[in-house]
DNA sequence: ATCGACCATCGAGACCCATCGATGCGTGCG
DNA sequence: CGCACGCATCGATGGGTCTCGATGGTCGAT
């Protein structure tokens, strides 16, 4: 499973709020906000980005978010798979970072166009 | 359960690539962004925005996602409790509406402030 | 007062998810 | 070559979530 997300990297759809957004739309979004809509997610993500080099390897992260090896390659997998960071592998490493403008593309779904 | 979430309903704080998230904040973030992690209530952040006067009740949205009408008060529910919508009641009807600005608070939390 | 419409809550069932320890793979070093 | 390190995957487990039918409460109409 984790297949990758169909389609709909970039700018999928017009803001939710201005039109009735369709079932596939609904469920694309939805699987990338519950990506963050975790915590541990959600710290892993704001780690990544304040660490040296925009990017980040597991062995950096682990102490942080106080949570096994394990648990935190998958959360960061879930990332990955969501379209969110980037894994690269230098070496023994596995360097991560974020998805330059995968976070604003999905903030300006989020936008009520004008709702005067 | 469902309790209130824990202060933070307007800006809480900066956006999640610009420092260290701490716990406390990741999780009142993540409980938002869990809310709207789900096709169904996409739909229905979608579909009251669309309806007419910007608002609509249950009997109005339970055909459209095709749900049986107690799943769909507790999705609306959820989003009342996450702060994301409001409940009124007229009658024997409920009236969902979208809070005003809310969805832009958890856009602009997701915007990356510059990234040189 | 009685009935019907609308809705929230409850209890149950099926499913998904976060987390862990154990394991296996690939890499770099001695 | 062999060992140590970093990491991904596997299997299991406990808790959470989505969905439904059934129930009961509230309001308006007859």
């Amino acid at each position: 499973m984790t297949r990758a997300l169909p389609v709909l990297d970039d700018t999928c759809c017009a803001p939710i709020v201005s039109d009735v957004l369709s079932s596939d739309d609904a469920a694309v979004l939805a699987a990338k906000f519950k990506a963050i809509g975790d915590p541990t997610r959600l710290r892993l993500l704001s780690l990544v980005a304040a660490h040296d080099g925009a990017e980040a390897c597991v062995c950096d992260l682990t102490e942080p978010v106080a949570l096994s090896q394990p648990t935190v390659s998958h959360h960061l997998k879930v990332l990955v798979d969501a379209g969110l960071l980037t894994r690269s592998r230098r070496g023994t490493w596995s360097f991560y970072a974020l998805v330059p403008g995968a976070l604003d593309d999905l903030a300006d779904l989020l936008r009520t166009p004008v709702t005067a």
